[in-house]
DNA sequence: AACTGTGGCCTGTGAC
DNA sequence: GTCACAGGCCACAGTT
């Protein structure tokens, strides 16, 4: 008999799930989660029920099976004696799906397996290499189930007489009219697919009981984090911070001799030995319904789970199963923050790019303005300060979930009820395959056949503009040359959602592009040889199309209406940044190789028609007069343009483009050099927005970083053209203050080090970069390397030095000179005015000054 | 053999 | 996903 869990691969594991079975009747619960028990040989879901606030296992009783699909009849099949023979075969079914691709219905036949390891097997066995080509076999079992019997994770649902009833959640009747009347104009299928969108959207998110877990592990070698997958020394502490209240650090006390550490506002509790400790750990895990970690994947419960095997834990008091990737809890669900916050979407779209480095220090500091405790190596810590440390680690991580009244938690059951994934994928899995999962639904809801990559790339081909960068596959967003110089009152217009707006009111998708029809050849995107069906409304269009309407014209106005209570308004603020993080990525994911639906003509087509509304959008305005000082992709800057041409402008696009353009910003001033994606904008309250400028990125050293903030703080005091001579004044003399202080030597090596990250490994580098050079003198000595490490460095006259390694007389003076001078000129030139001059050097003898002398 | 100028390329960081 | 920038690397050609 199995007892452990038998790895599938990533996410899809044989669980033996453990913990309270539903009973016969329980009333609303949250389908939060879902898998497959080998045991059973059944899939099972996992219903989280509000009021005892426990998670409830739920098992299928409809003889749902594992199958995958052939092309070939069914007579043809039955001769394969490699599959009929093959262990864990069933039974054939014949069906008709429609097959988007051709446009047409197809007989395909359903080969129904006992187990999903038939199917799929492990390596390059499974019943789907046995019979060559076939369709719906690479995804896994649970998720299969979810979409056939058209469940919504992240939704109420309620078990009588043993059966699971979705618990129809309808919107509220004046909600539903209000709606009506917003999308009175739209087509009826988008008004239908809408409010089934606003249905999952709108329905209440409950309150999540959950625990934050982080342990500290004891380390022989100092600063080197034990191997967790063999977990060789032992745990000595453990923190839970809790939703219902509970803060507890259990510390390992081997000696019995210390003092048990006072802690404010915590429960300090000692164990005189590992295992008990680690027993202790286990009952609380089994005891909540969700278990937040901060890396807990690759380490908290990946190393508890081989540290426990290591005391000779039986398996099944191990509350924890261990995929190749991910680690999972039997009973409830385990969310990795760190992968959560980890996901590039999740980073720039819902939490506006503002943590760059991927740790809970610089996650914690910025989303909620809480640090990590500083500390040296943990294993010269006293307990007492261990306990503290442990403790605060396990509060930021709760924190993380909490702030803004349950943000994040809510984020993630949208996100959940948006792609039909398990709340356990959605917060590890990118956005790809959030969108995968979405229109894997939606055809299986309507009985399409899911086409293979090949399929797709088959019959419709690759890309036909040439991209502007060596490289890449098809031709992107255009950006406009801006017109240099100091511009006063330039108002930004932008798209709202120009690609999403593009596919829908293209029609794109992938089986409507190119598609078989002759009278469509007509319908050609602009600027490409494709064209696009007009007999049927493709789905993609349909899903991203009707997501993009709600987003913009229902739940962003909401998020803003002052009608509102706070708290509505911030619920409707957490849906619209969900859709929005959906609705960027859906026109990329479309040019991603690695995307499933990869459809290389569909996003070409959506960026071309981006190209299209810009280069009209440039032709309007100026023929209401407007002049257009700059645009990138989906924006407009315009140089004084008065109300009246405003409107007039988004009346234009409204009518002839059909996308809404909105003011995305005022600025009093802004300052264009000729680069593009470069320029400082002052809004009218003096604030200060910097784009692309080399002040402003991550790895420039922190003392040209400072002096860049200060000359923005002089441009943020300009309120008009008569204020530009004194703050000319100012300028020099900063200028001349840092350059003084360059030369004088009178600086901190930290403050002159670039940071720059490691992008690959060490050894995989083609070329010999600086922060490249300077990691390898850290090698050297000994530290260890590795992707996502920021190396810090300095430049010396002799090359360039690790900060660690350099002192101050090394320092090359001049080179830093010029990369200030470098830094200001991107402002500077558009004020006319000329760094040499104000260090000092005499003017360069122009040519032409030469001649004219 | 050493040096220099050039231009393509690599890398990291952003904008959208 | 593509476009754009800075800045340095590096192969190459031509010169001394």
């Amino acid at each position: 008999m199995r007892v452990a869990a038998v790895e599938l691969g990533d996410g899809e594991e044989e669980i033996i799930p453990g913990g309270r079975m539903a009973p016969d009747d329980l009333p609303t619960s949250y389908l939060l989660s879902a898998g497959y028990d080998g045991k059973a040989e059944k899939a099972f879901l996992r219903l989280y029920e509000p009021t005892s606030q426990q998670i409830y296992l739920w098992y299928d009783d409809t003889n749902h099976l594992p199958y995958c699909i052939s092309k070939a009849s069914p007579e043809e099949l039955r001769k394969n004696k490699g599959l009929v023979g093959y262990p864990g075969f069933l039974s054939l079914e014949e069906e008709e799906k429609f097959d988007a691709l051709r446009g047409e219905a197809v007989k395909v036949t359903k080969i129904l397996a006992s187990n999903p390891l038939a199917i799929g097997g492990q390596g390059r066995s499974g019943i789907r290499y046995v019979i060559g080509d076939s369709w719906e076999s690479h995804i896994r079992y649970y998720q299969n189930y979810i979409y056939d019997r058209g469940l919504v994770p992240g939704m109420p649902y309620r078990v009588e007489g043993g059966r699971l009833v979705e618990e129809k959640y309808a919107l509220p009747d004046d909600v539903a009219g209000r709606m009506d009347a917003i999308f009175a104009e739209e087509e009826a299928e988008f008004r239908e697919h809408m409010r089934e969108w606003a249905r999952l959207l709108q329905c209440p998110v409950p309150p999540l009981r959950r625990v934050a877990v982080d342990i500290e592990v004891y380390t022989s070698v100092a600063n080197r984090i034990p191997n967790p997958d063999e977990a060789p020394e032992p745990v000595i502490a453990v923190s839970f911070v809790s939703s219902d209240g509970l803060r507890r650090v259990l510390l390992l006390n081997e000696a019995g001799e210390a003092e048990l550490p006072v802690v404010d506002g915590a429960e300090v509790v000692f164990h005189a030995d590992e295992r008990a400790l680690i027993e202790e750990i286990f009952r609380v895990l089994n005891e909540y319904p969700i278990v937040l970690t901060f890396n807990g994947d690759n380490f908290d419960l990946r190393y508890l789970r081989r540290r426990a095997q290591n005391l000779a834990f039986p398996l099944e008091e191990i509350p924890i199963t261990q995929g190749r990737r991910f680690t999972f809890l039997r009973n409830g669900l385990h969310i990795d923050l760190y992968r959560f916050f980890l996901n590039r979407s999740i980073q720039i779209y819902a939490f506006g790019n503002r943590y760059r480095e991927n740790n809970l220090d610089d996650v914690a500091s910025t989303v909620i303005g809480k640090r990590k405790l500083e500390i040296g190596d943990i294993s010269g810590l006293s307990l007492d300060e261990l306990a503290r440390y442990c403790l605060r680690d396990a509060e930021i991580t709760y924190e993380l979930t909490s702030f803004s009244d349950d943000l994040v938690m809510k984020l993630m059951v949208i996100l959940t009820r948006i792609s039909r994934m398990t709340m356990e994928d959605v917060t590890r899995m990118g956005v790809s395959r959030w969108i995968l999962a979405l229109m894997e639904h939606e055809h299986r809801r309507r009985g399409w056949l899911i086409p293979n990559a090949e399929d797709i790339i088959e019959a419709k081909g690759g890309t036909t503009t040439e991209a502007i960068i060596k490289g890449k596959k098809y031709l992107g967003a255009i950006v406009r040359s801006p017109k240099p110089g100091v511009h006063f009152d330039v108002t930004v217009l932008d798209f709202a959602s120009l690609y999403p707006s593009a596919i829908r009111n293209w029609n794109l998708s992938y089986e409507t592009i190119l598609c078989g029809h002759p009278e469509c050849r007509g319908k050609v995107v602009p600027g490409t040889s494709h064209w696009v069906c007009t007999r049927r409304r493709g789905l993609t269009s349909l899903l991203i199309g009707s997501l993009r309407d709600l987003r913009v014209r229902w739940y962003k106005p909401l998020s803003r209406d002052p009608g509102r209570s706070e708290g509505e308004r911030t619920f409707y603020d957490i849906v619209q940044s969900a859709l929005k993080v959906f609705l960027n990525a859906s026109y990329g994911v479309f040019g991603a190789e690695s995307f499933p639906l990869y459809c290389p003509p569909l996003a070409e087509s959506t960026a071309a028609i981006g190209r299209y509304a810009m280069t009209q959008t440039v032709d309007a305005s100026r023929k209401l007069g407007i002049e257009v000082i700059y645009g990138d992709t989906d924006s407009v800057f315009l140089d004084q343009p008065t109300t009246a041409q405003i409107q007039k402008l988004v009346g234009w696009a409204e009518d002839e483009l059909g996308i809404e353009m909105d003011v995305d910003k005022v600025y009093r001033y802004a300052i264009f050099s000729k680069r593009k994606k470069n320029y400082l904008g002052v809004y009218p309250d003096g604030s200060v927005d910097i784009k692309g400028l080399t002040g402003k990125k991550r790895h420039i050293p922190p003392l040209l970083k400072e002096a860049f903030l200060r000359l923005t703080g002089i441009l943020g005091g300009v309120k008009s053209i008569e204020d530009i001579p004194g703050a000319k004044e100012d300028i020099r003399d900063l200028v001349e203050s840092v350059h003084a202080r360059l030369q004088g030597r009178d600086f901190d090596l930290n403050e002159l080090a670039f940071s720059v990250m490691l992008g690959r490994k060490l050894s995989s580098y083609e070329t010999n970069p600086q922060h490249v050079k300077a990691a390898k003198m850290l090698r050297e000595r000994g530290r260890t390397l590795d992707i996502g490490d920021i190396i810090s460095y300095v430049v010396t006259q002799g090359g360039v030095k690790p900060v660690q390694l350099a002192s101050r007389r090394d320092v090359d003076v001049d080179k830093y000179v010029e990369y200030l001078e470098s830094m200001f000129e991107q402002l500077l030139d558009a004020l006319d005015m000329d760094f040499d001059e104000l260090v000092g050097r005499p003017r360069e003898t122009t040519l032409d000054s030469f001649f004219t002398r």
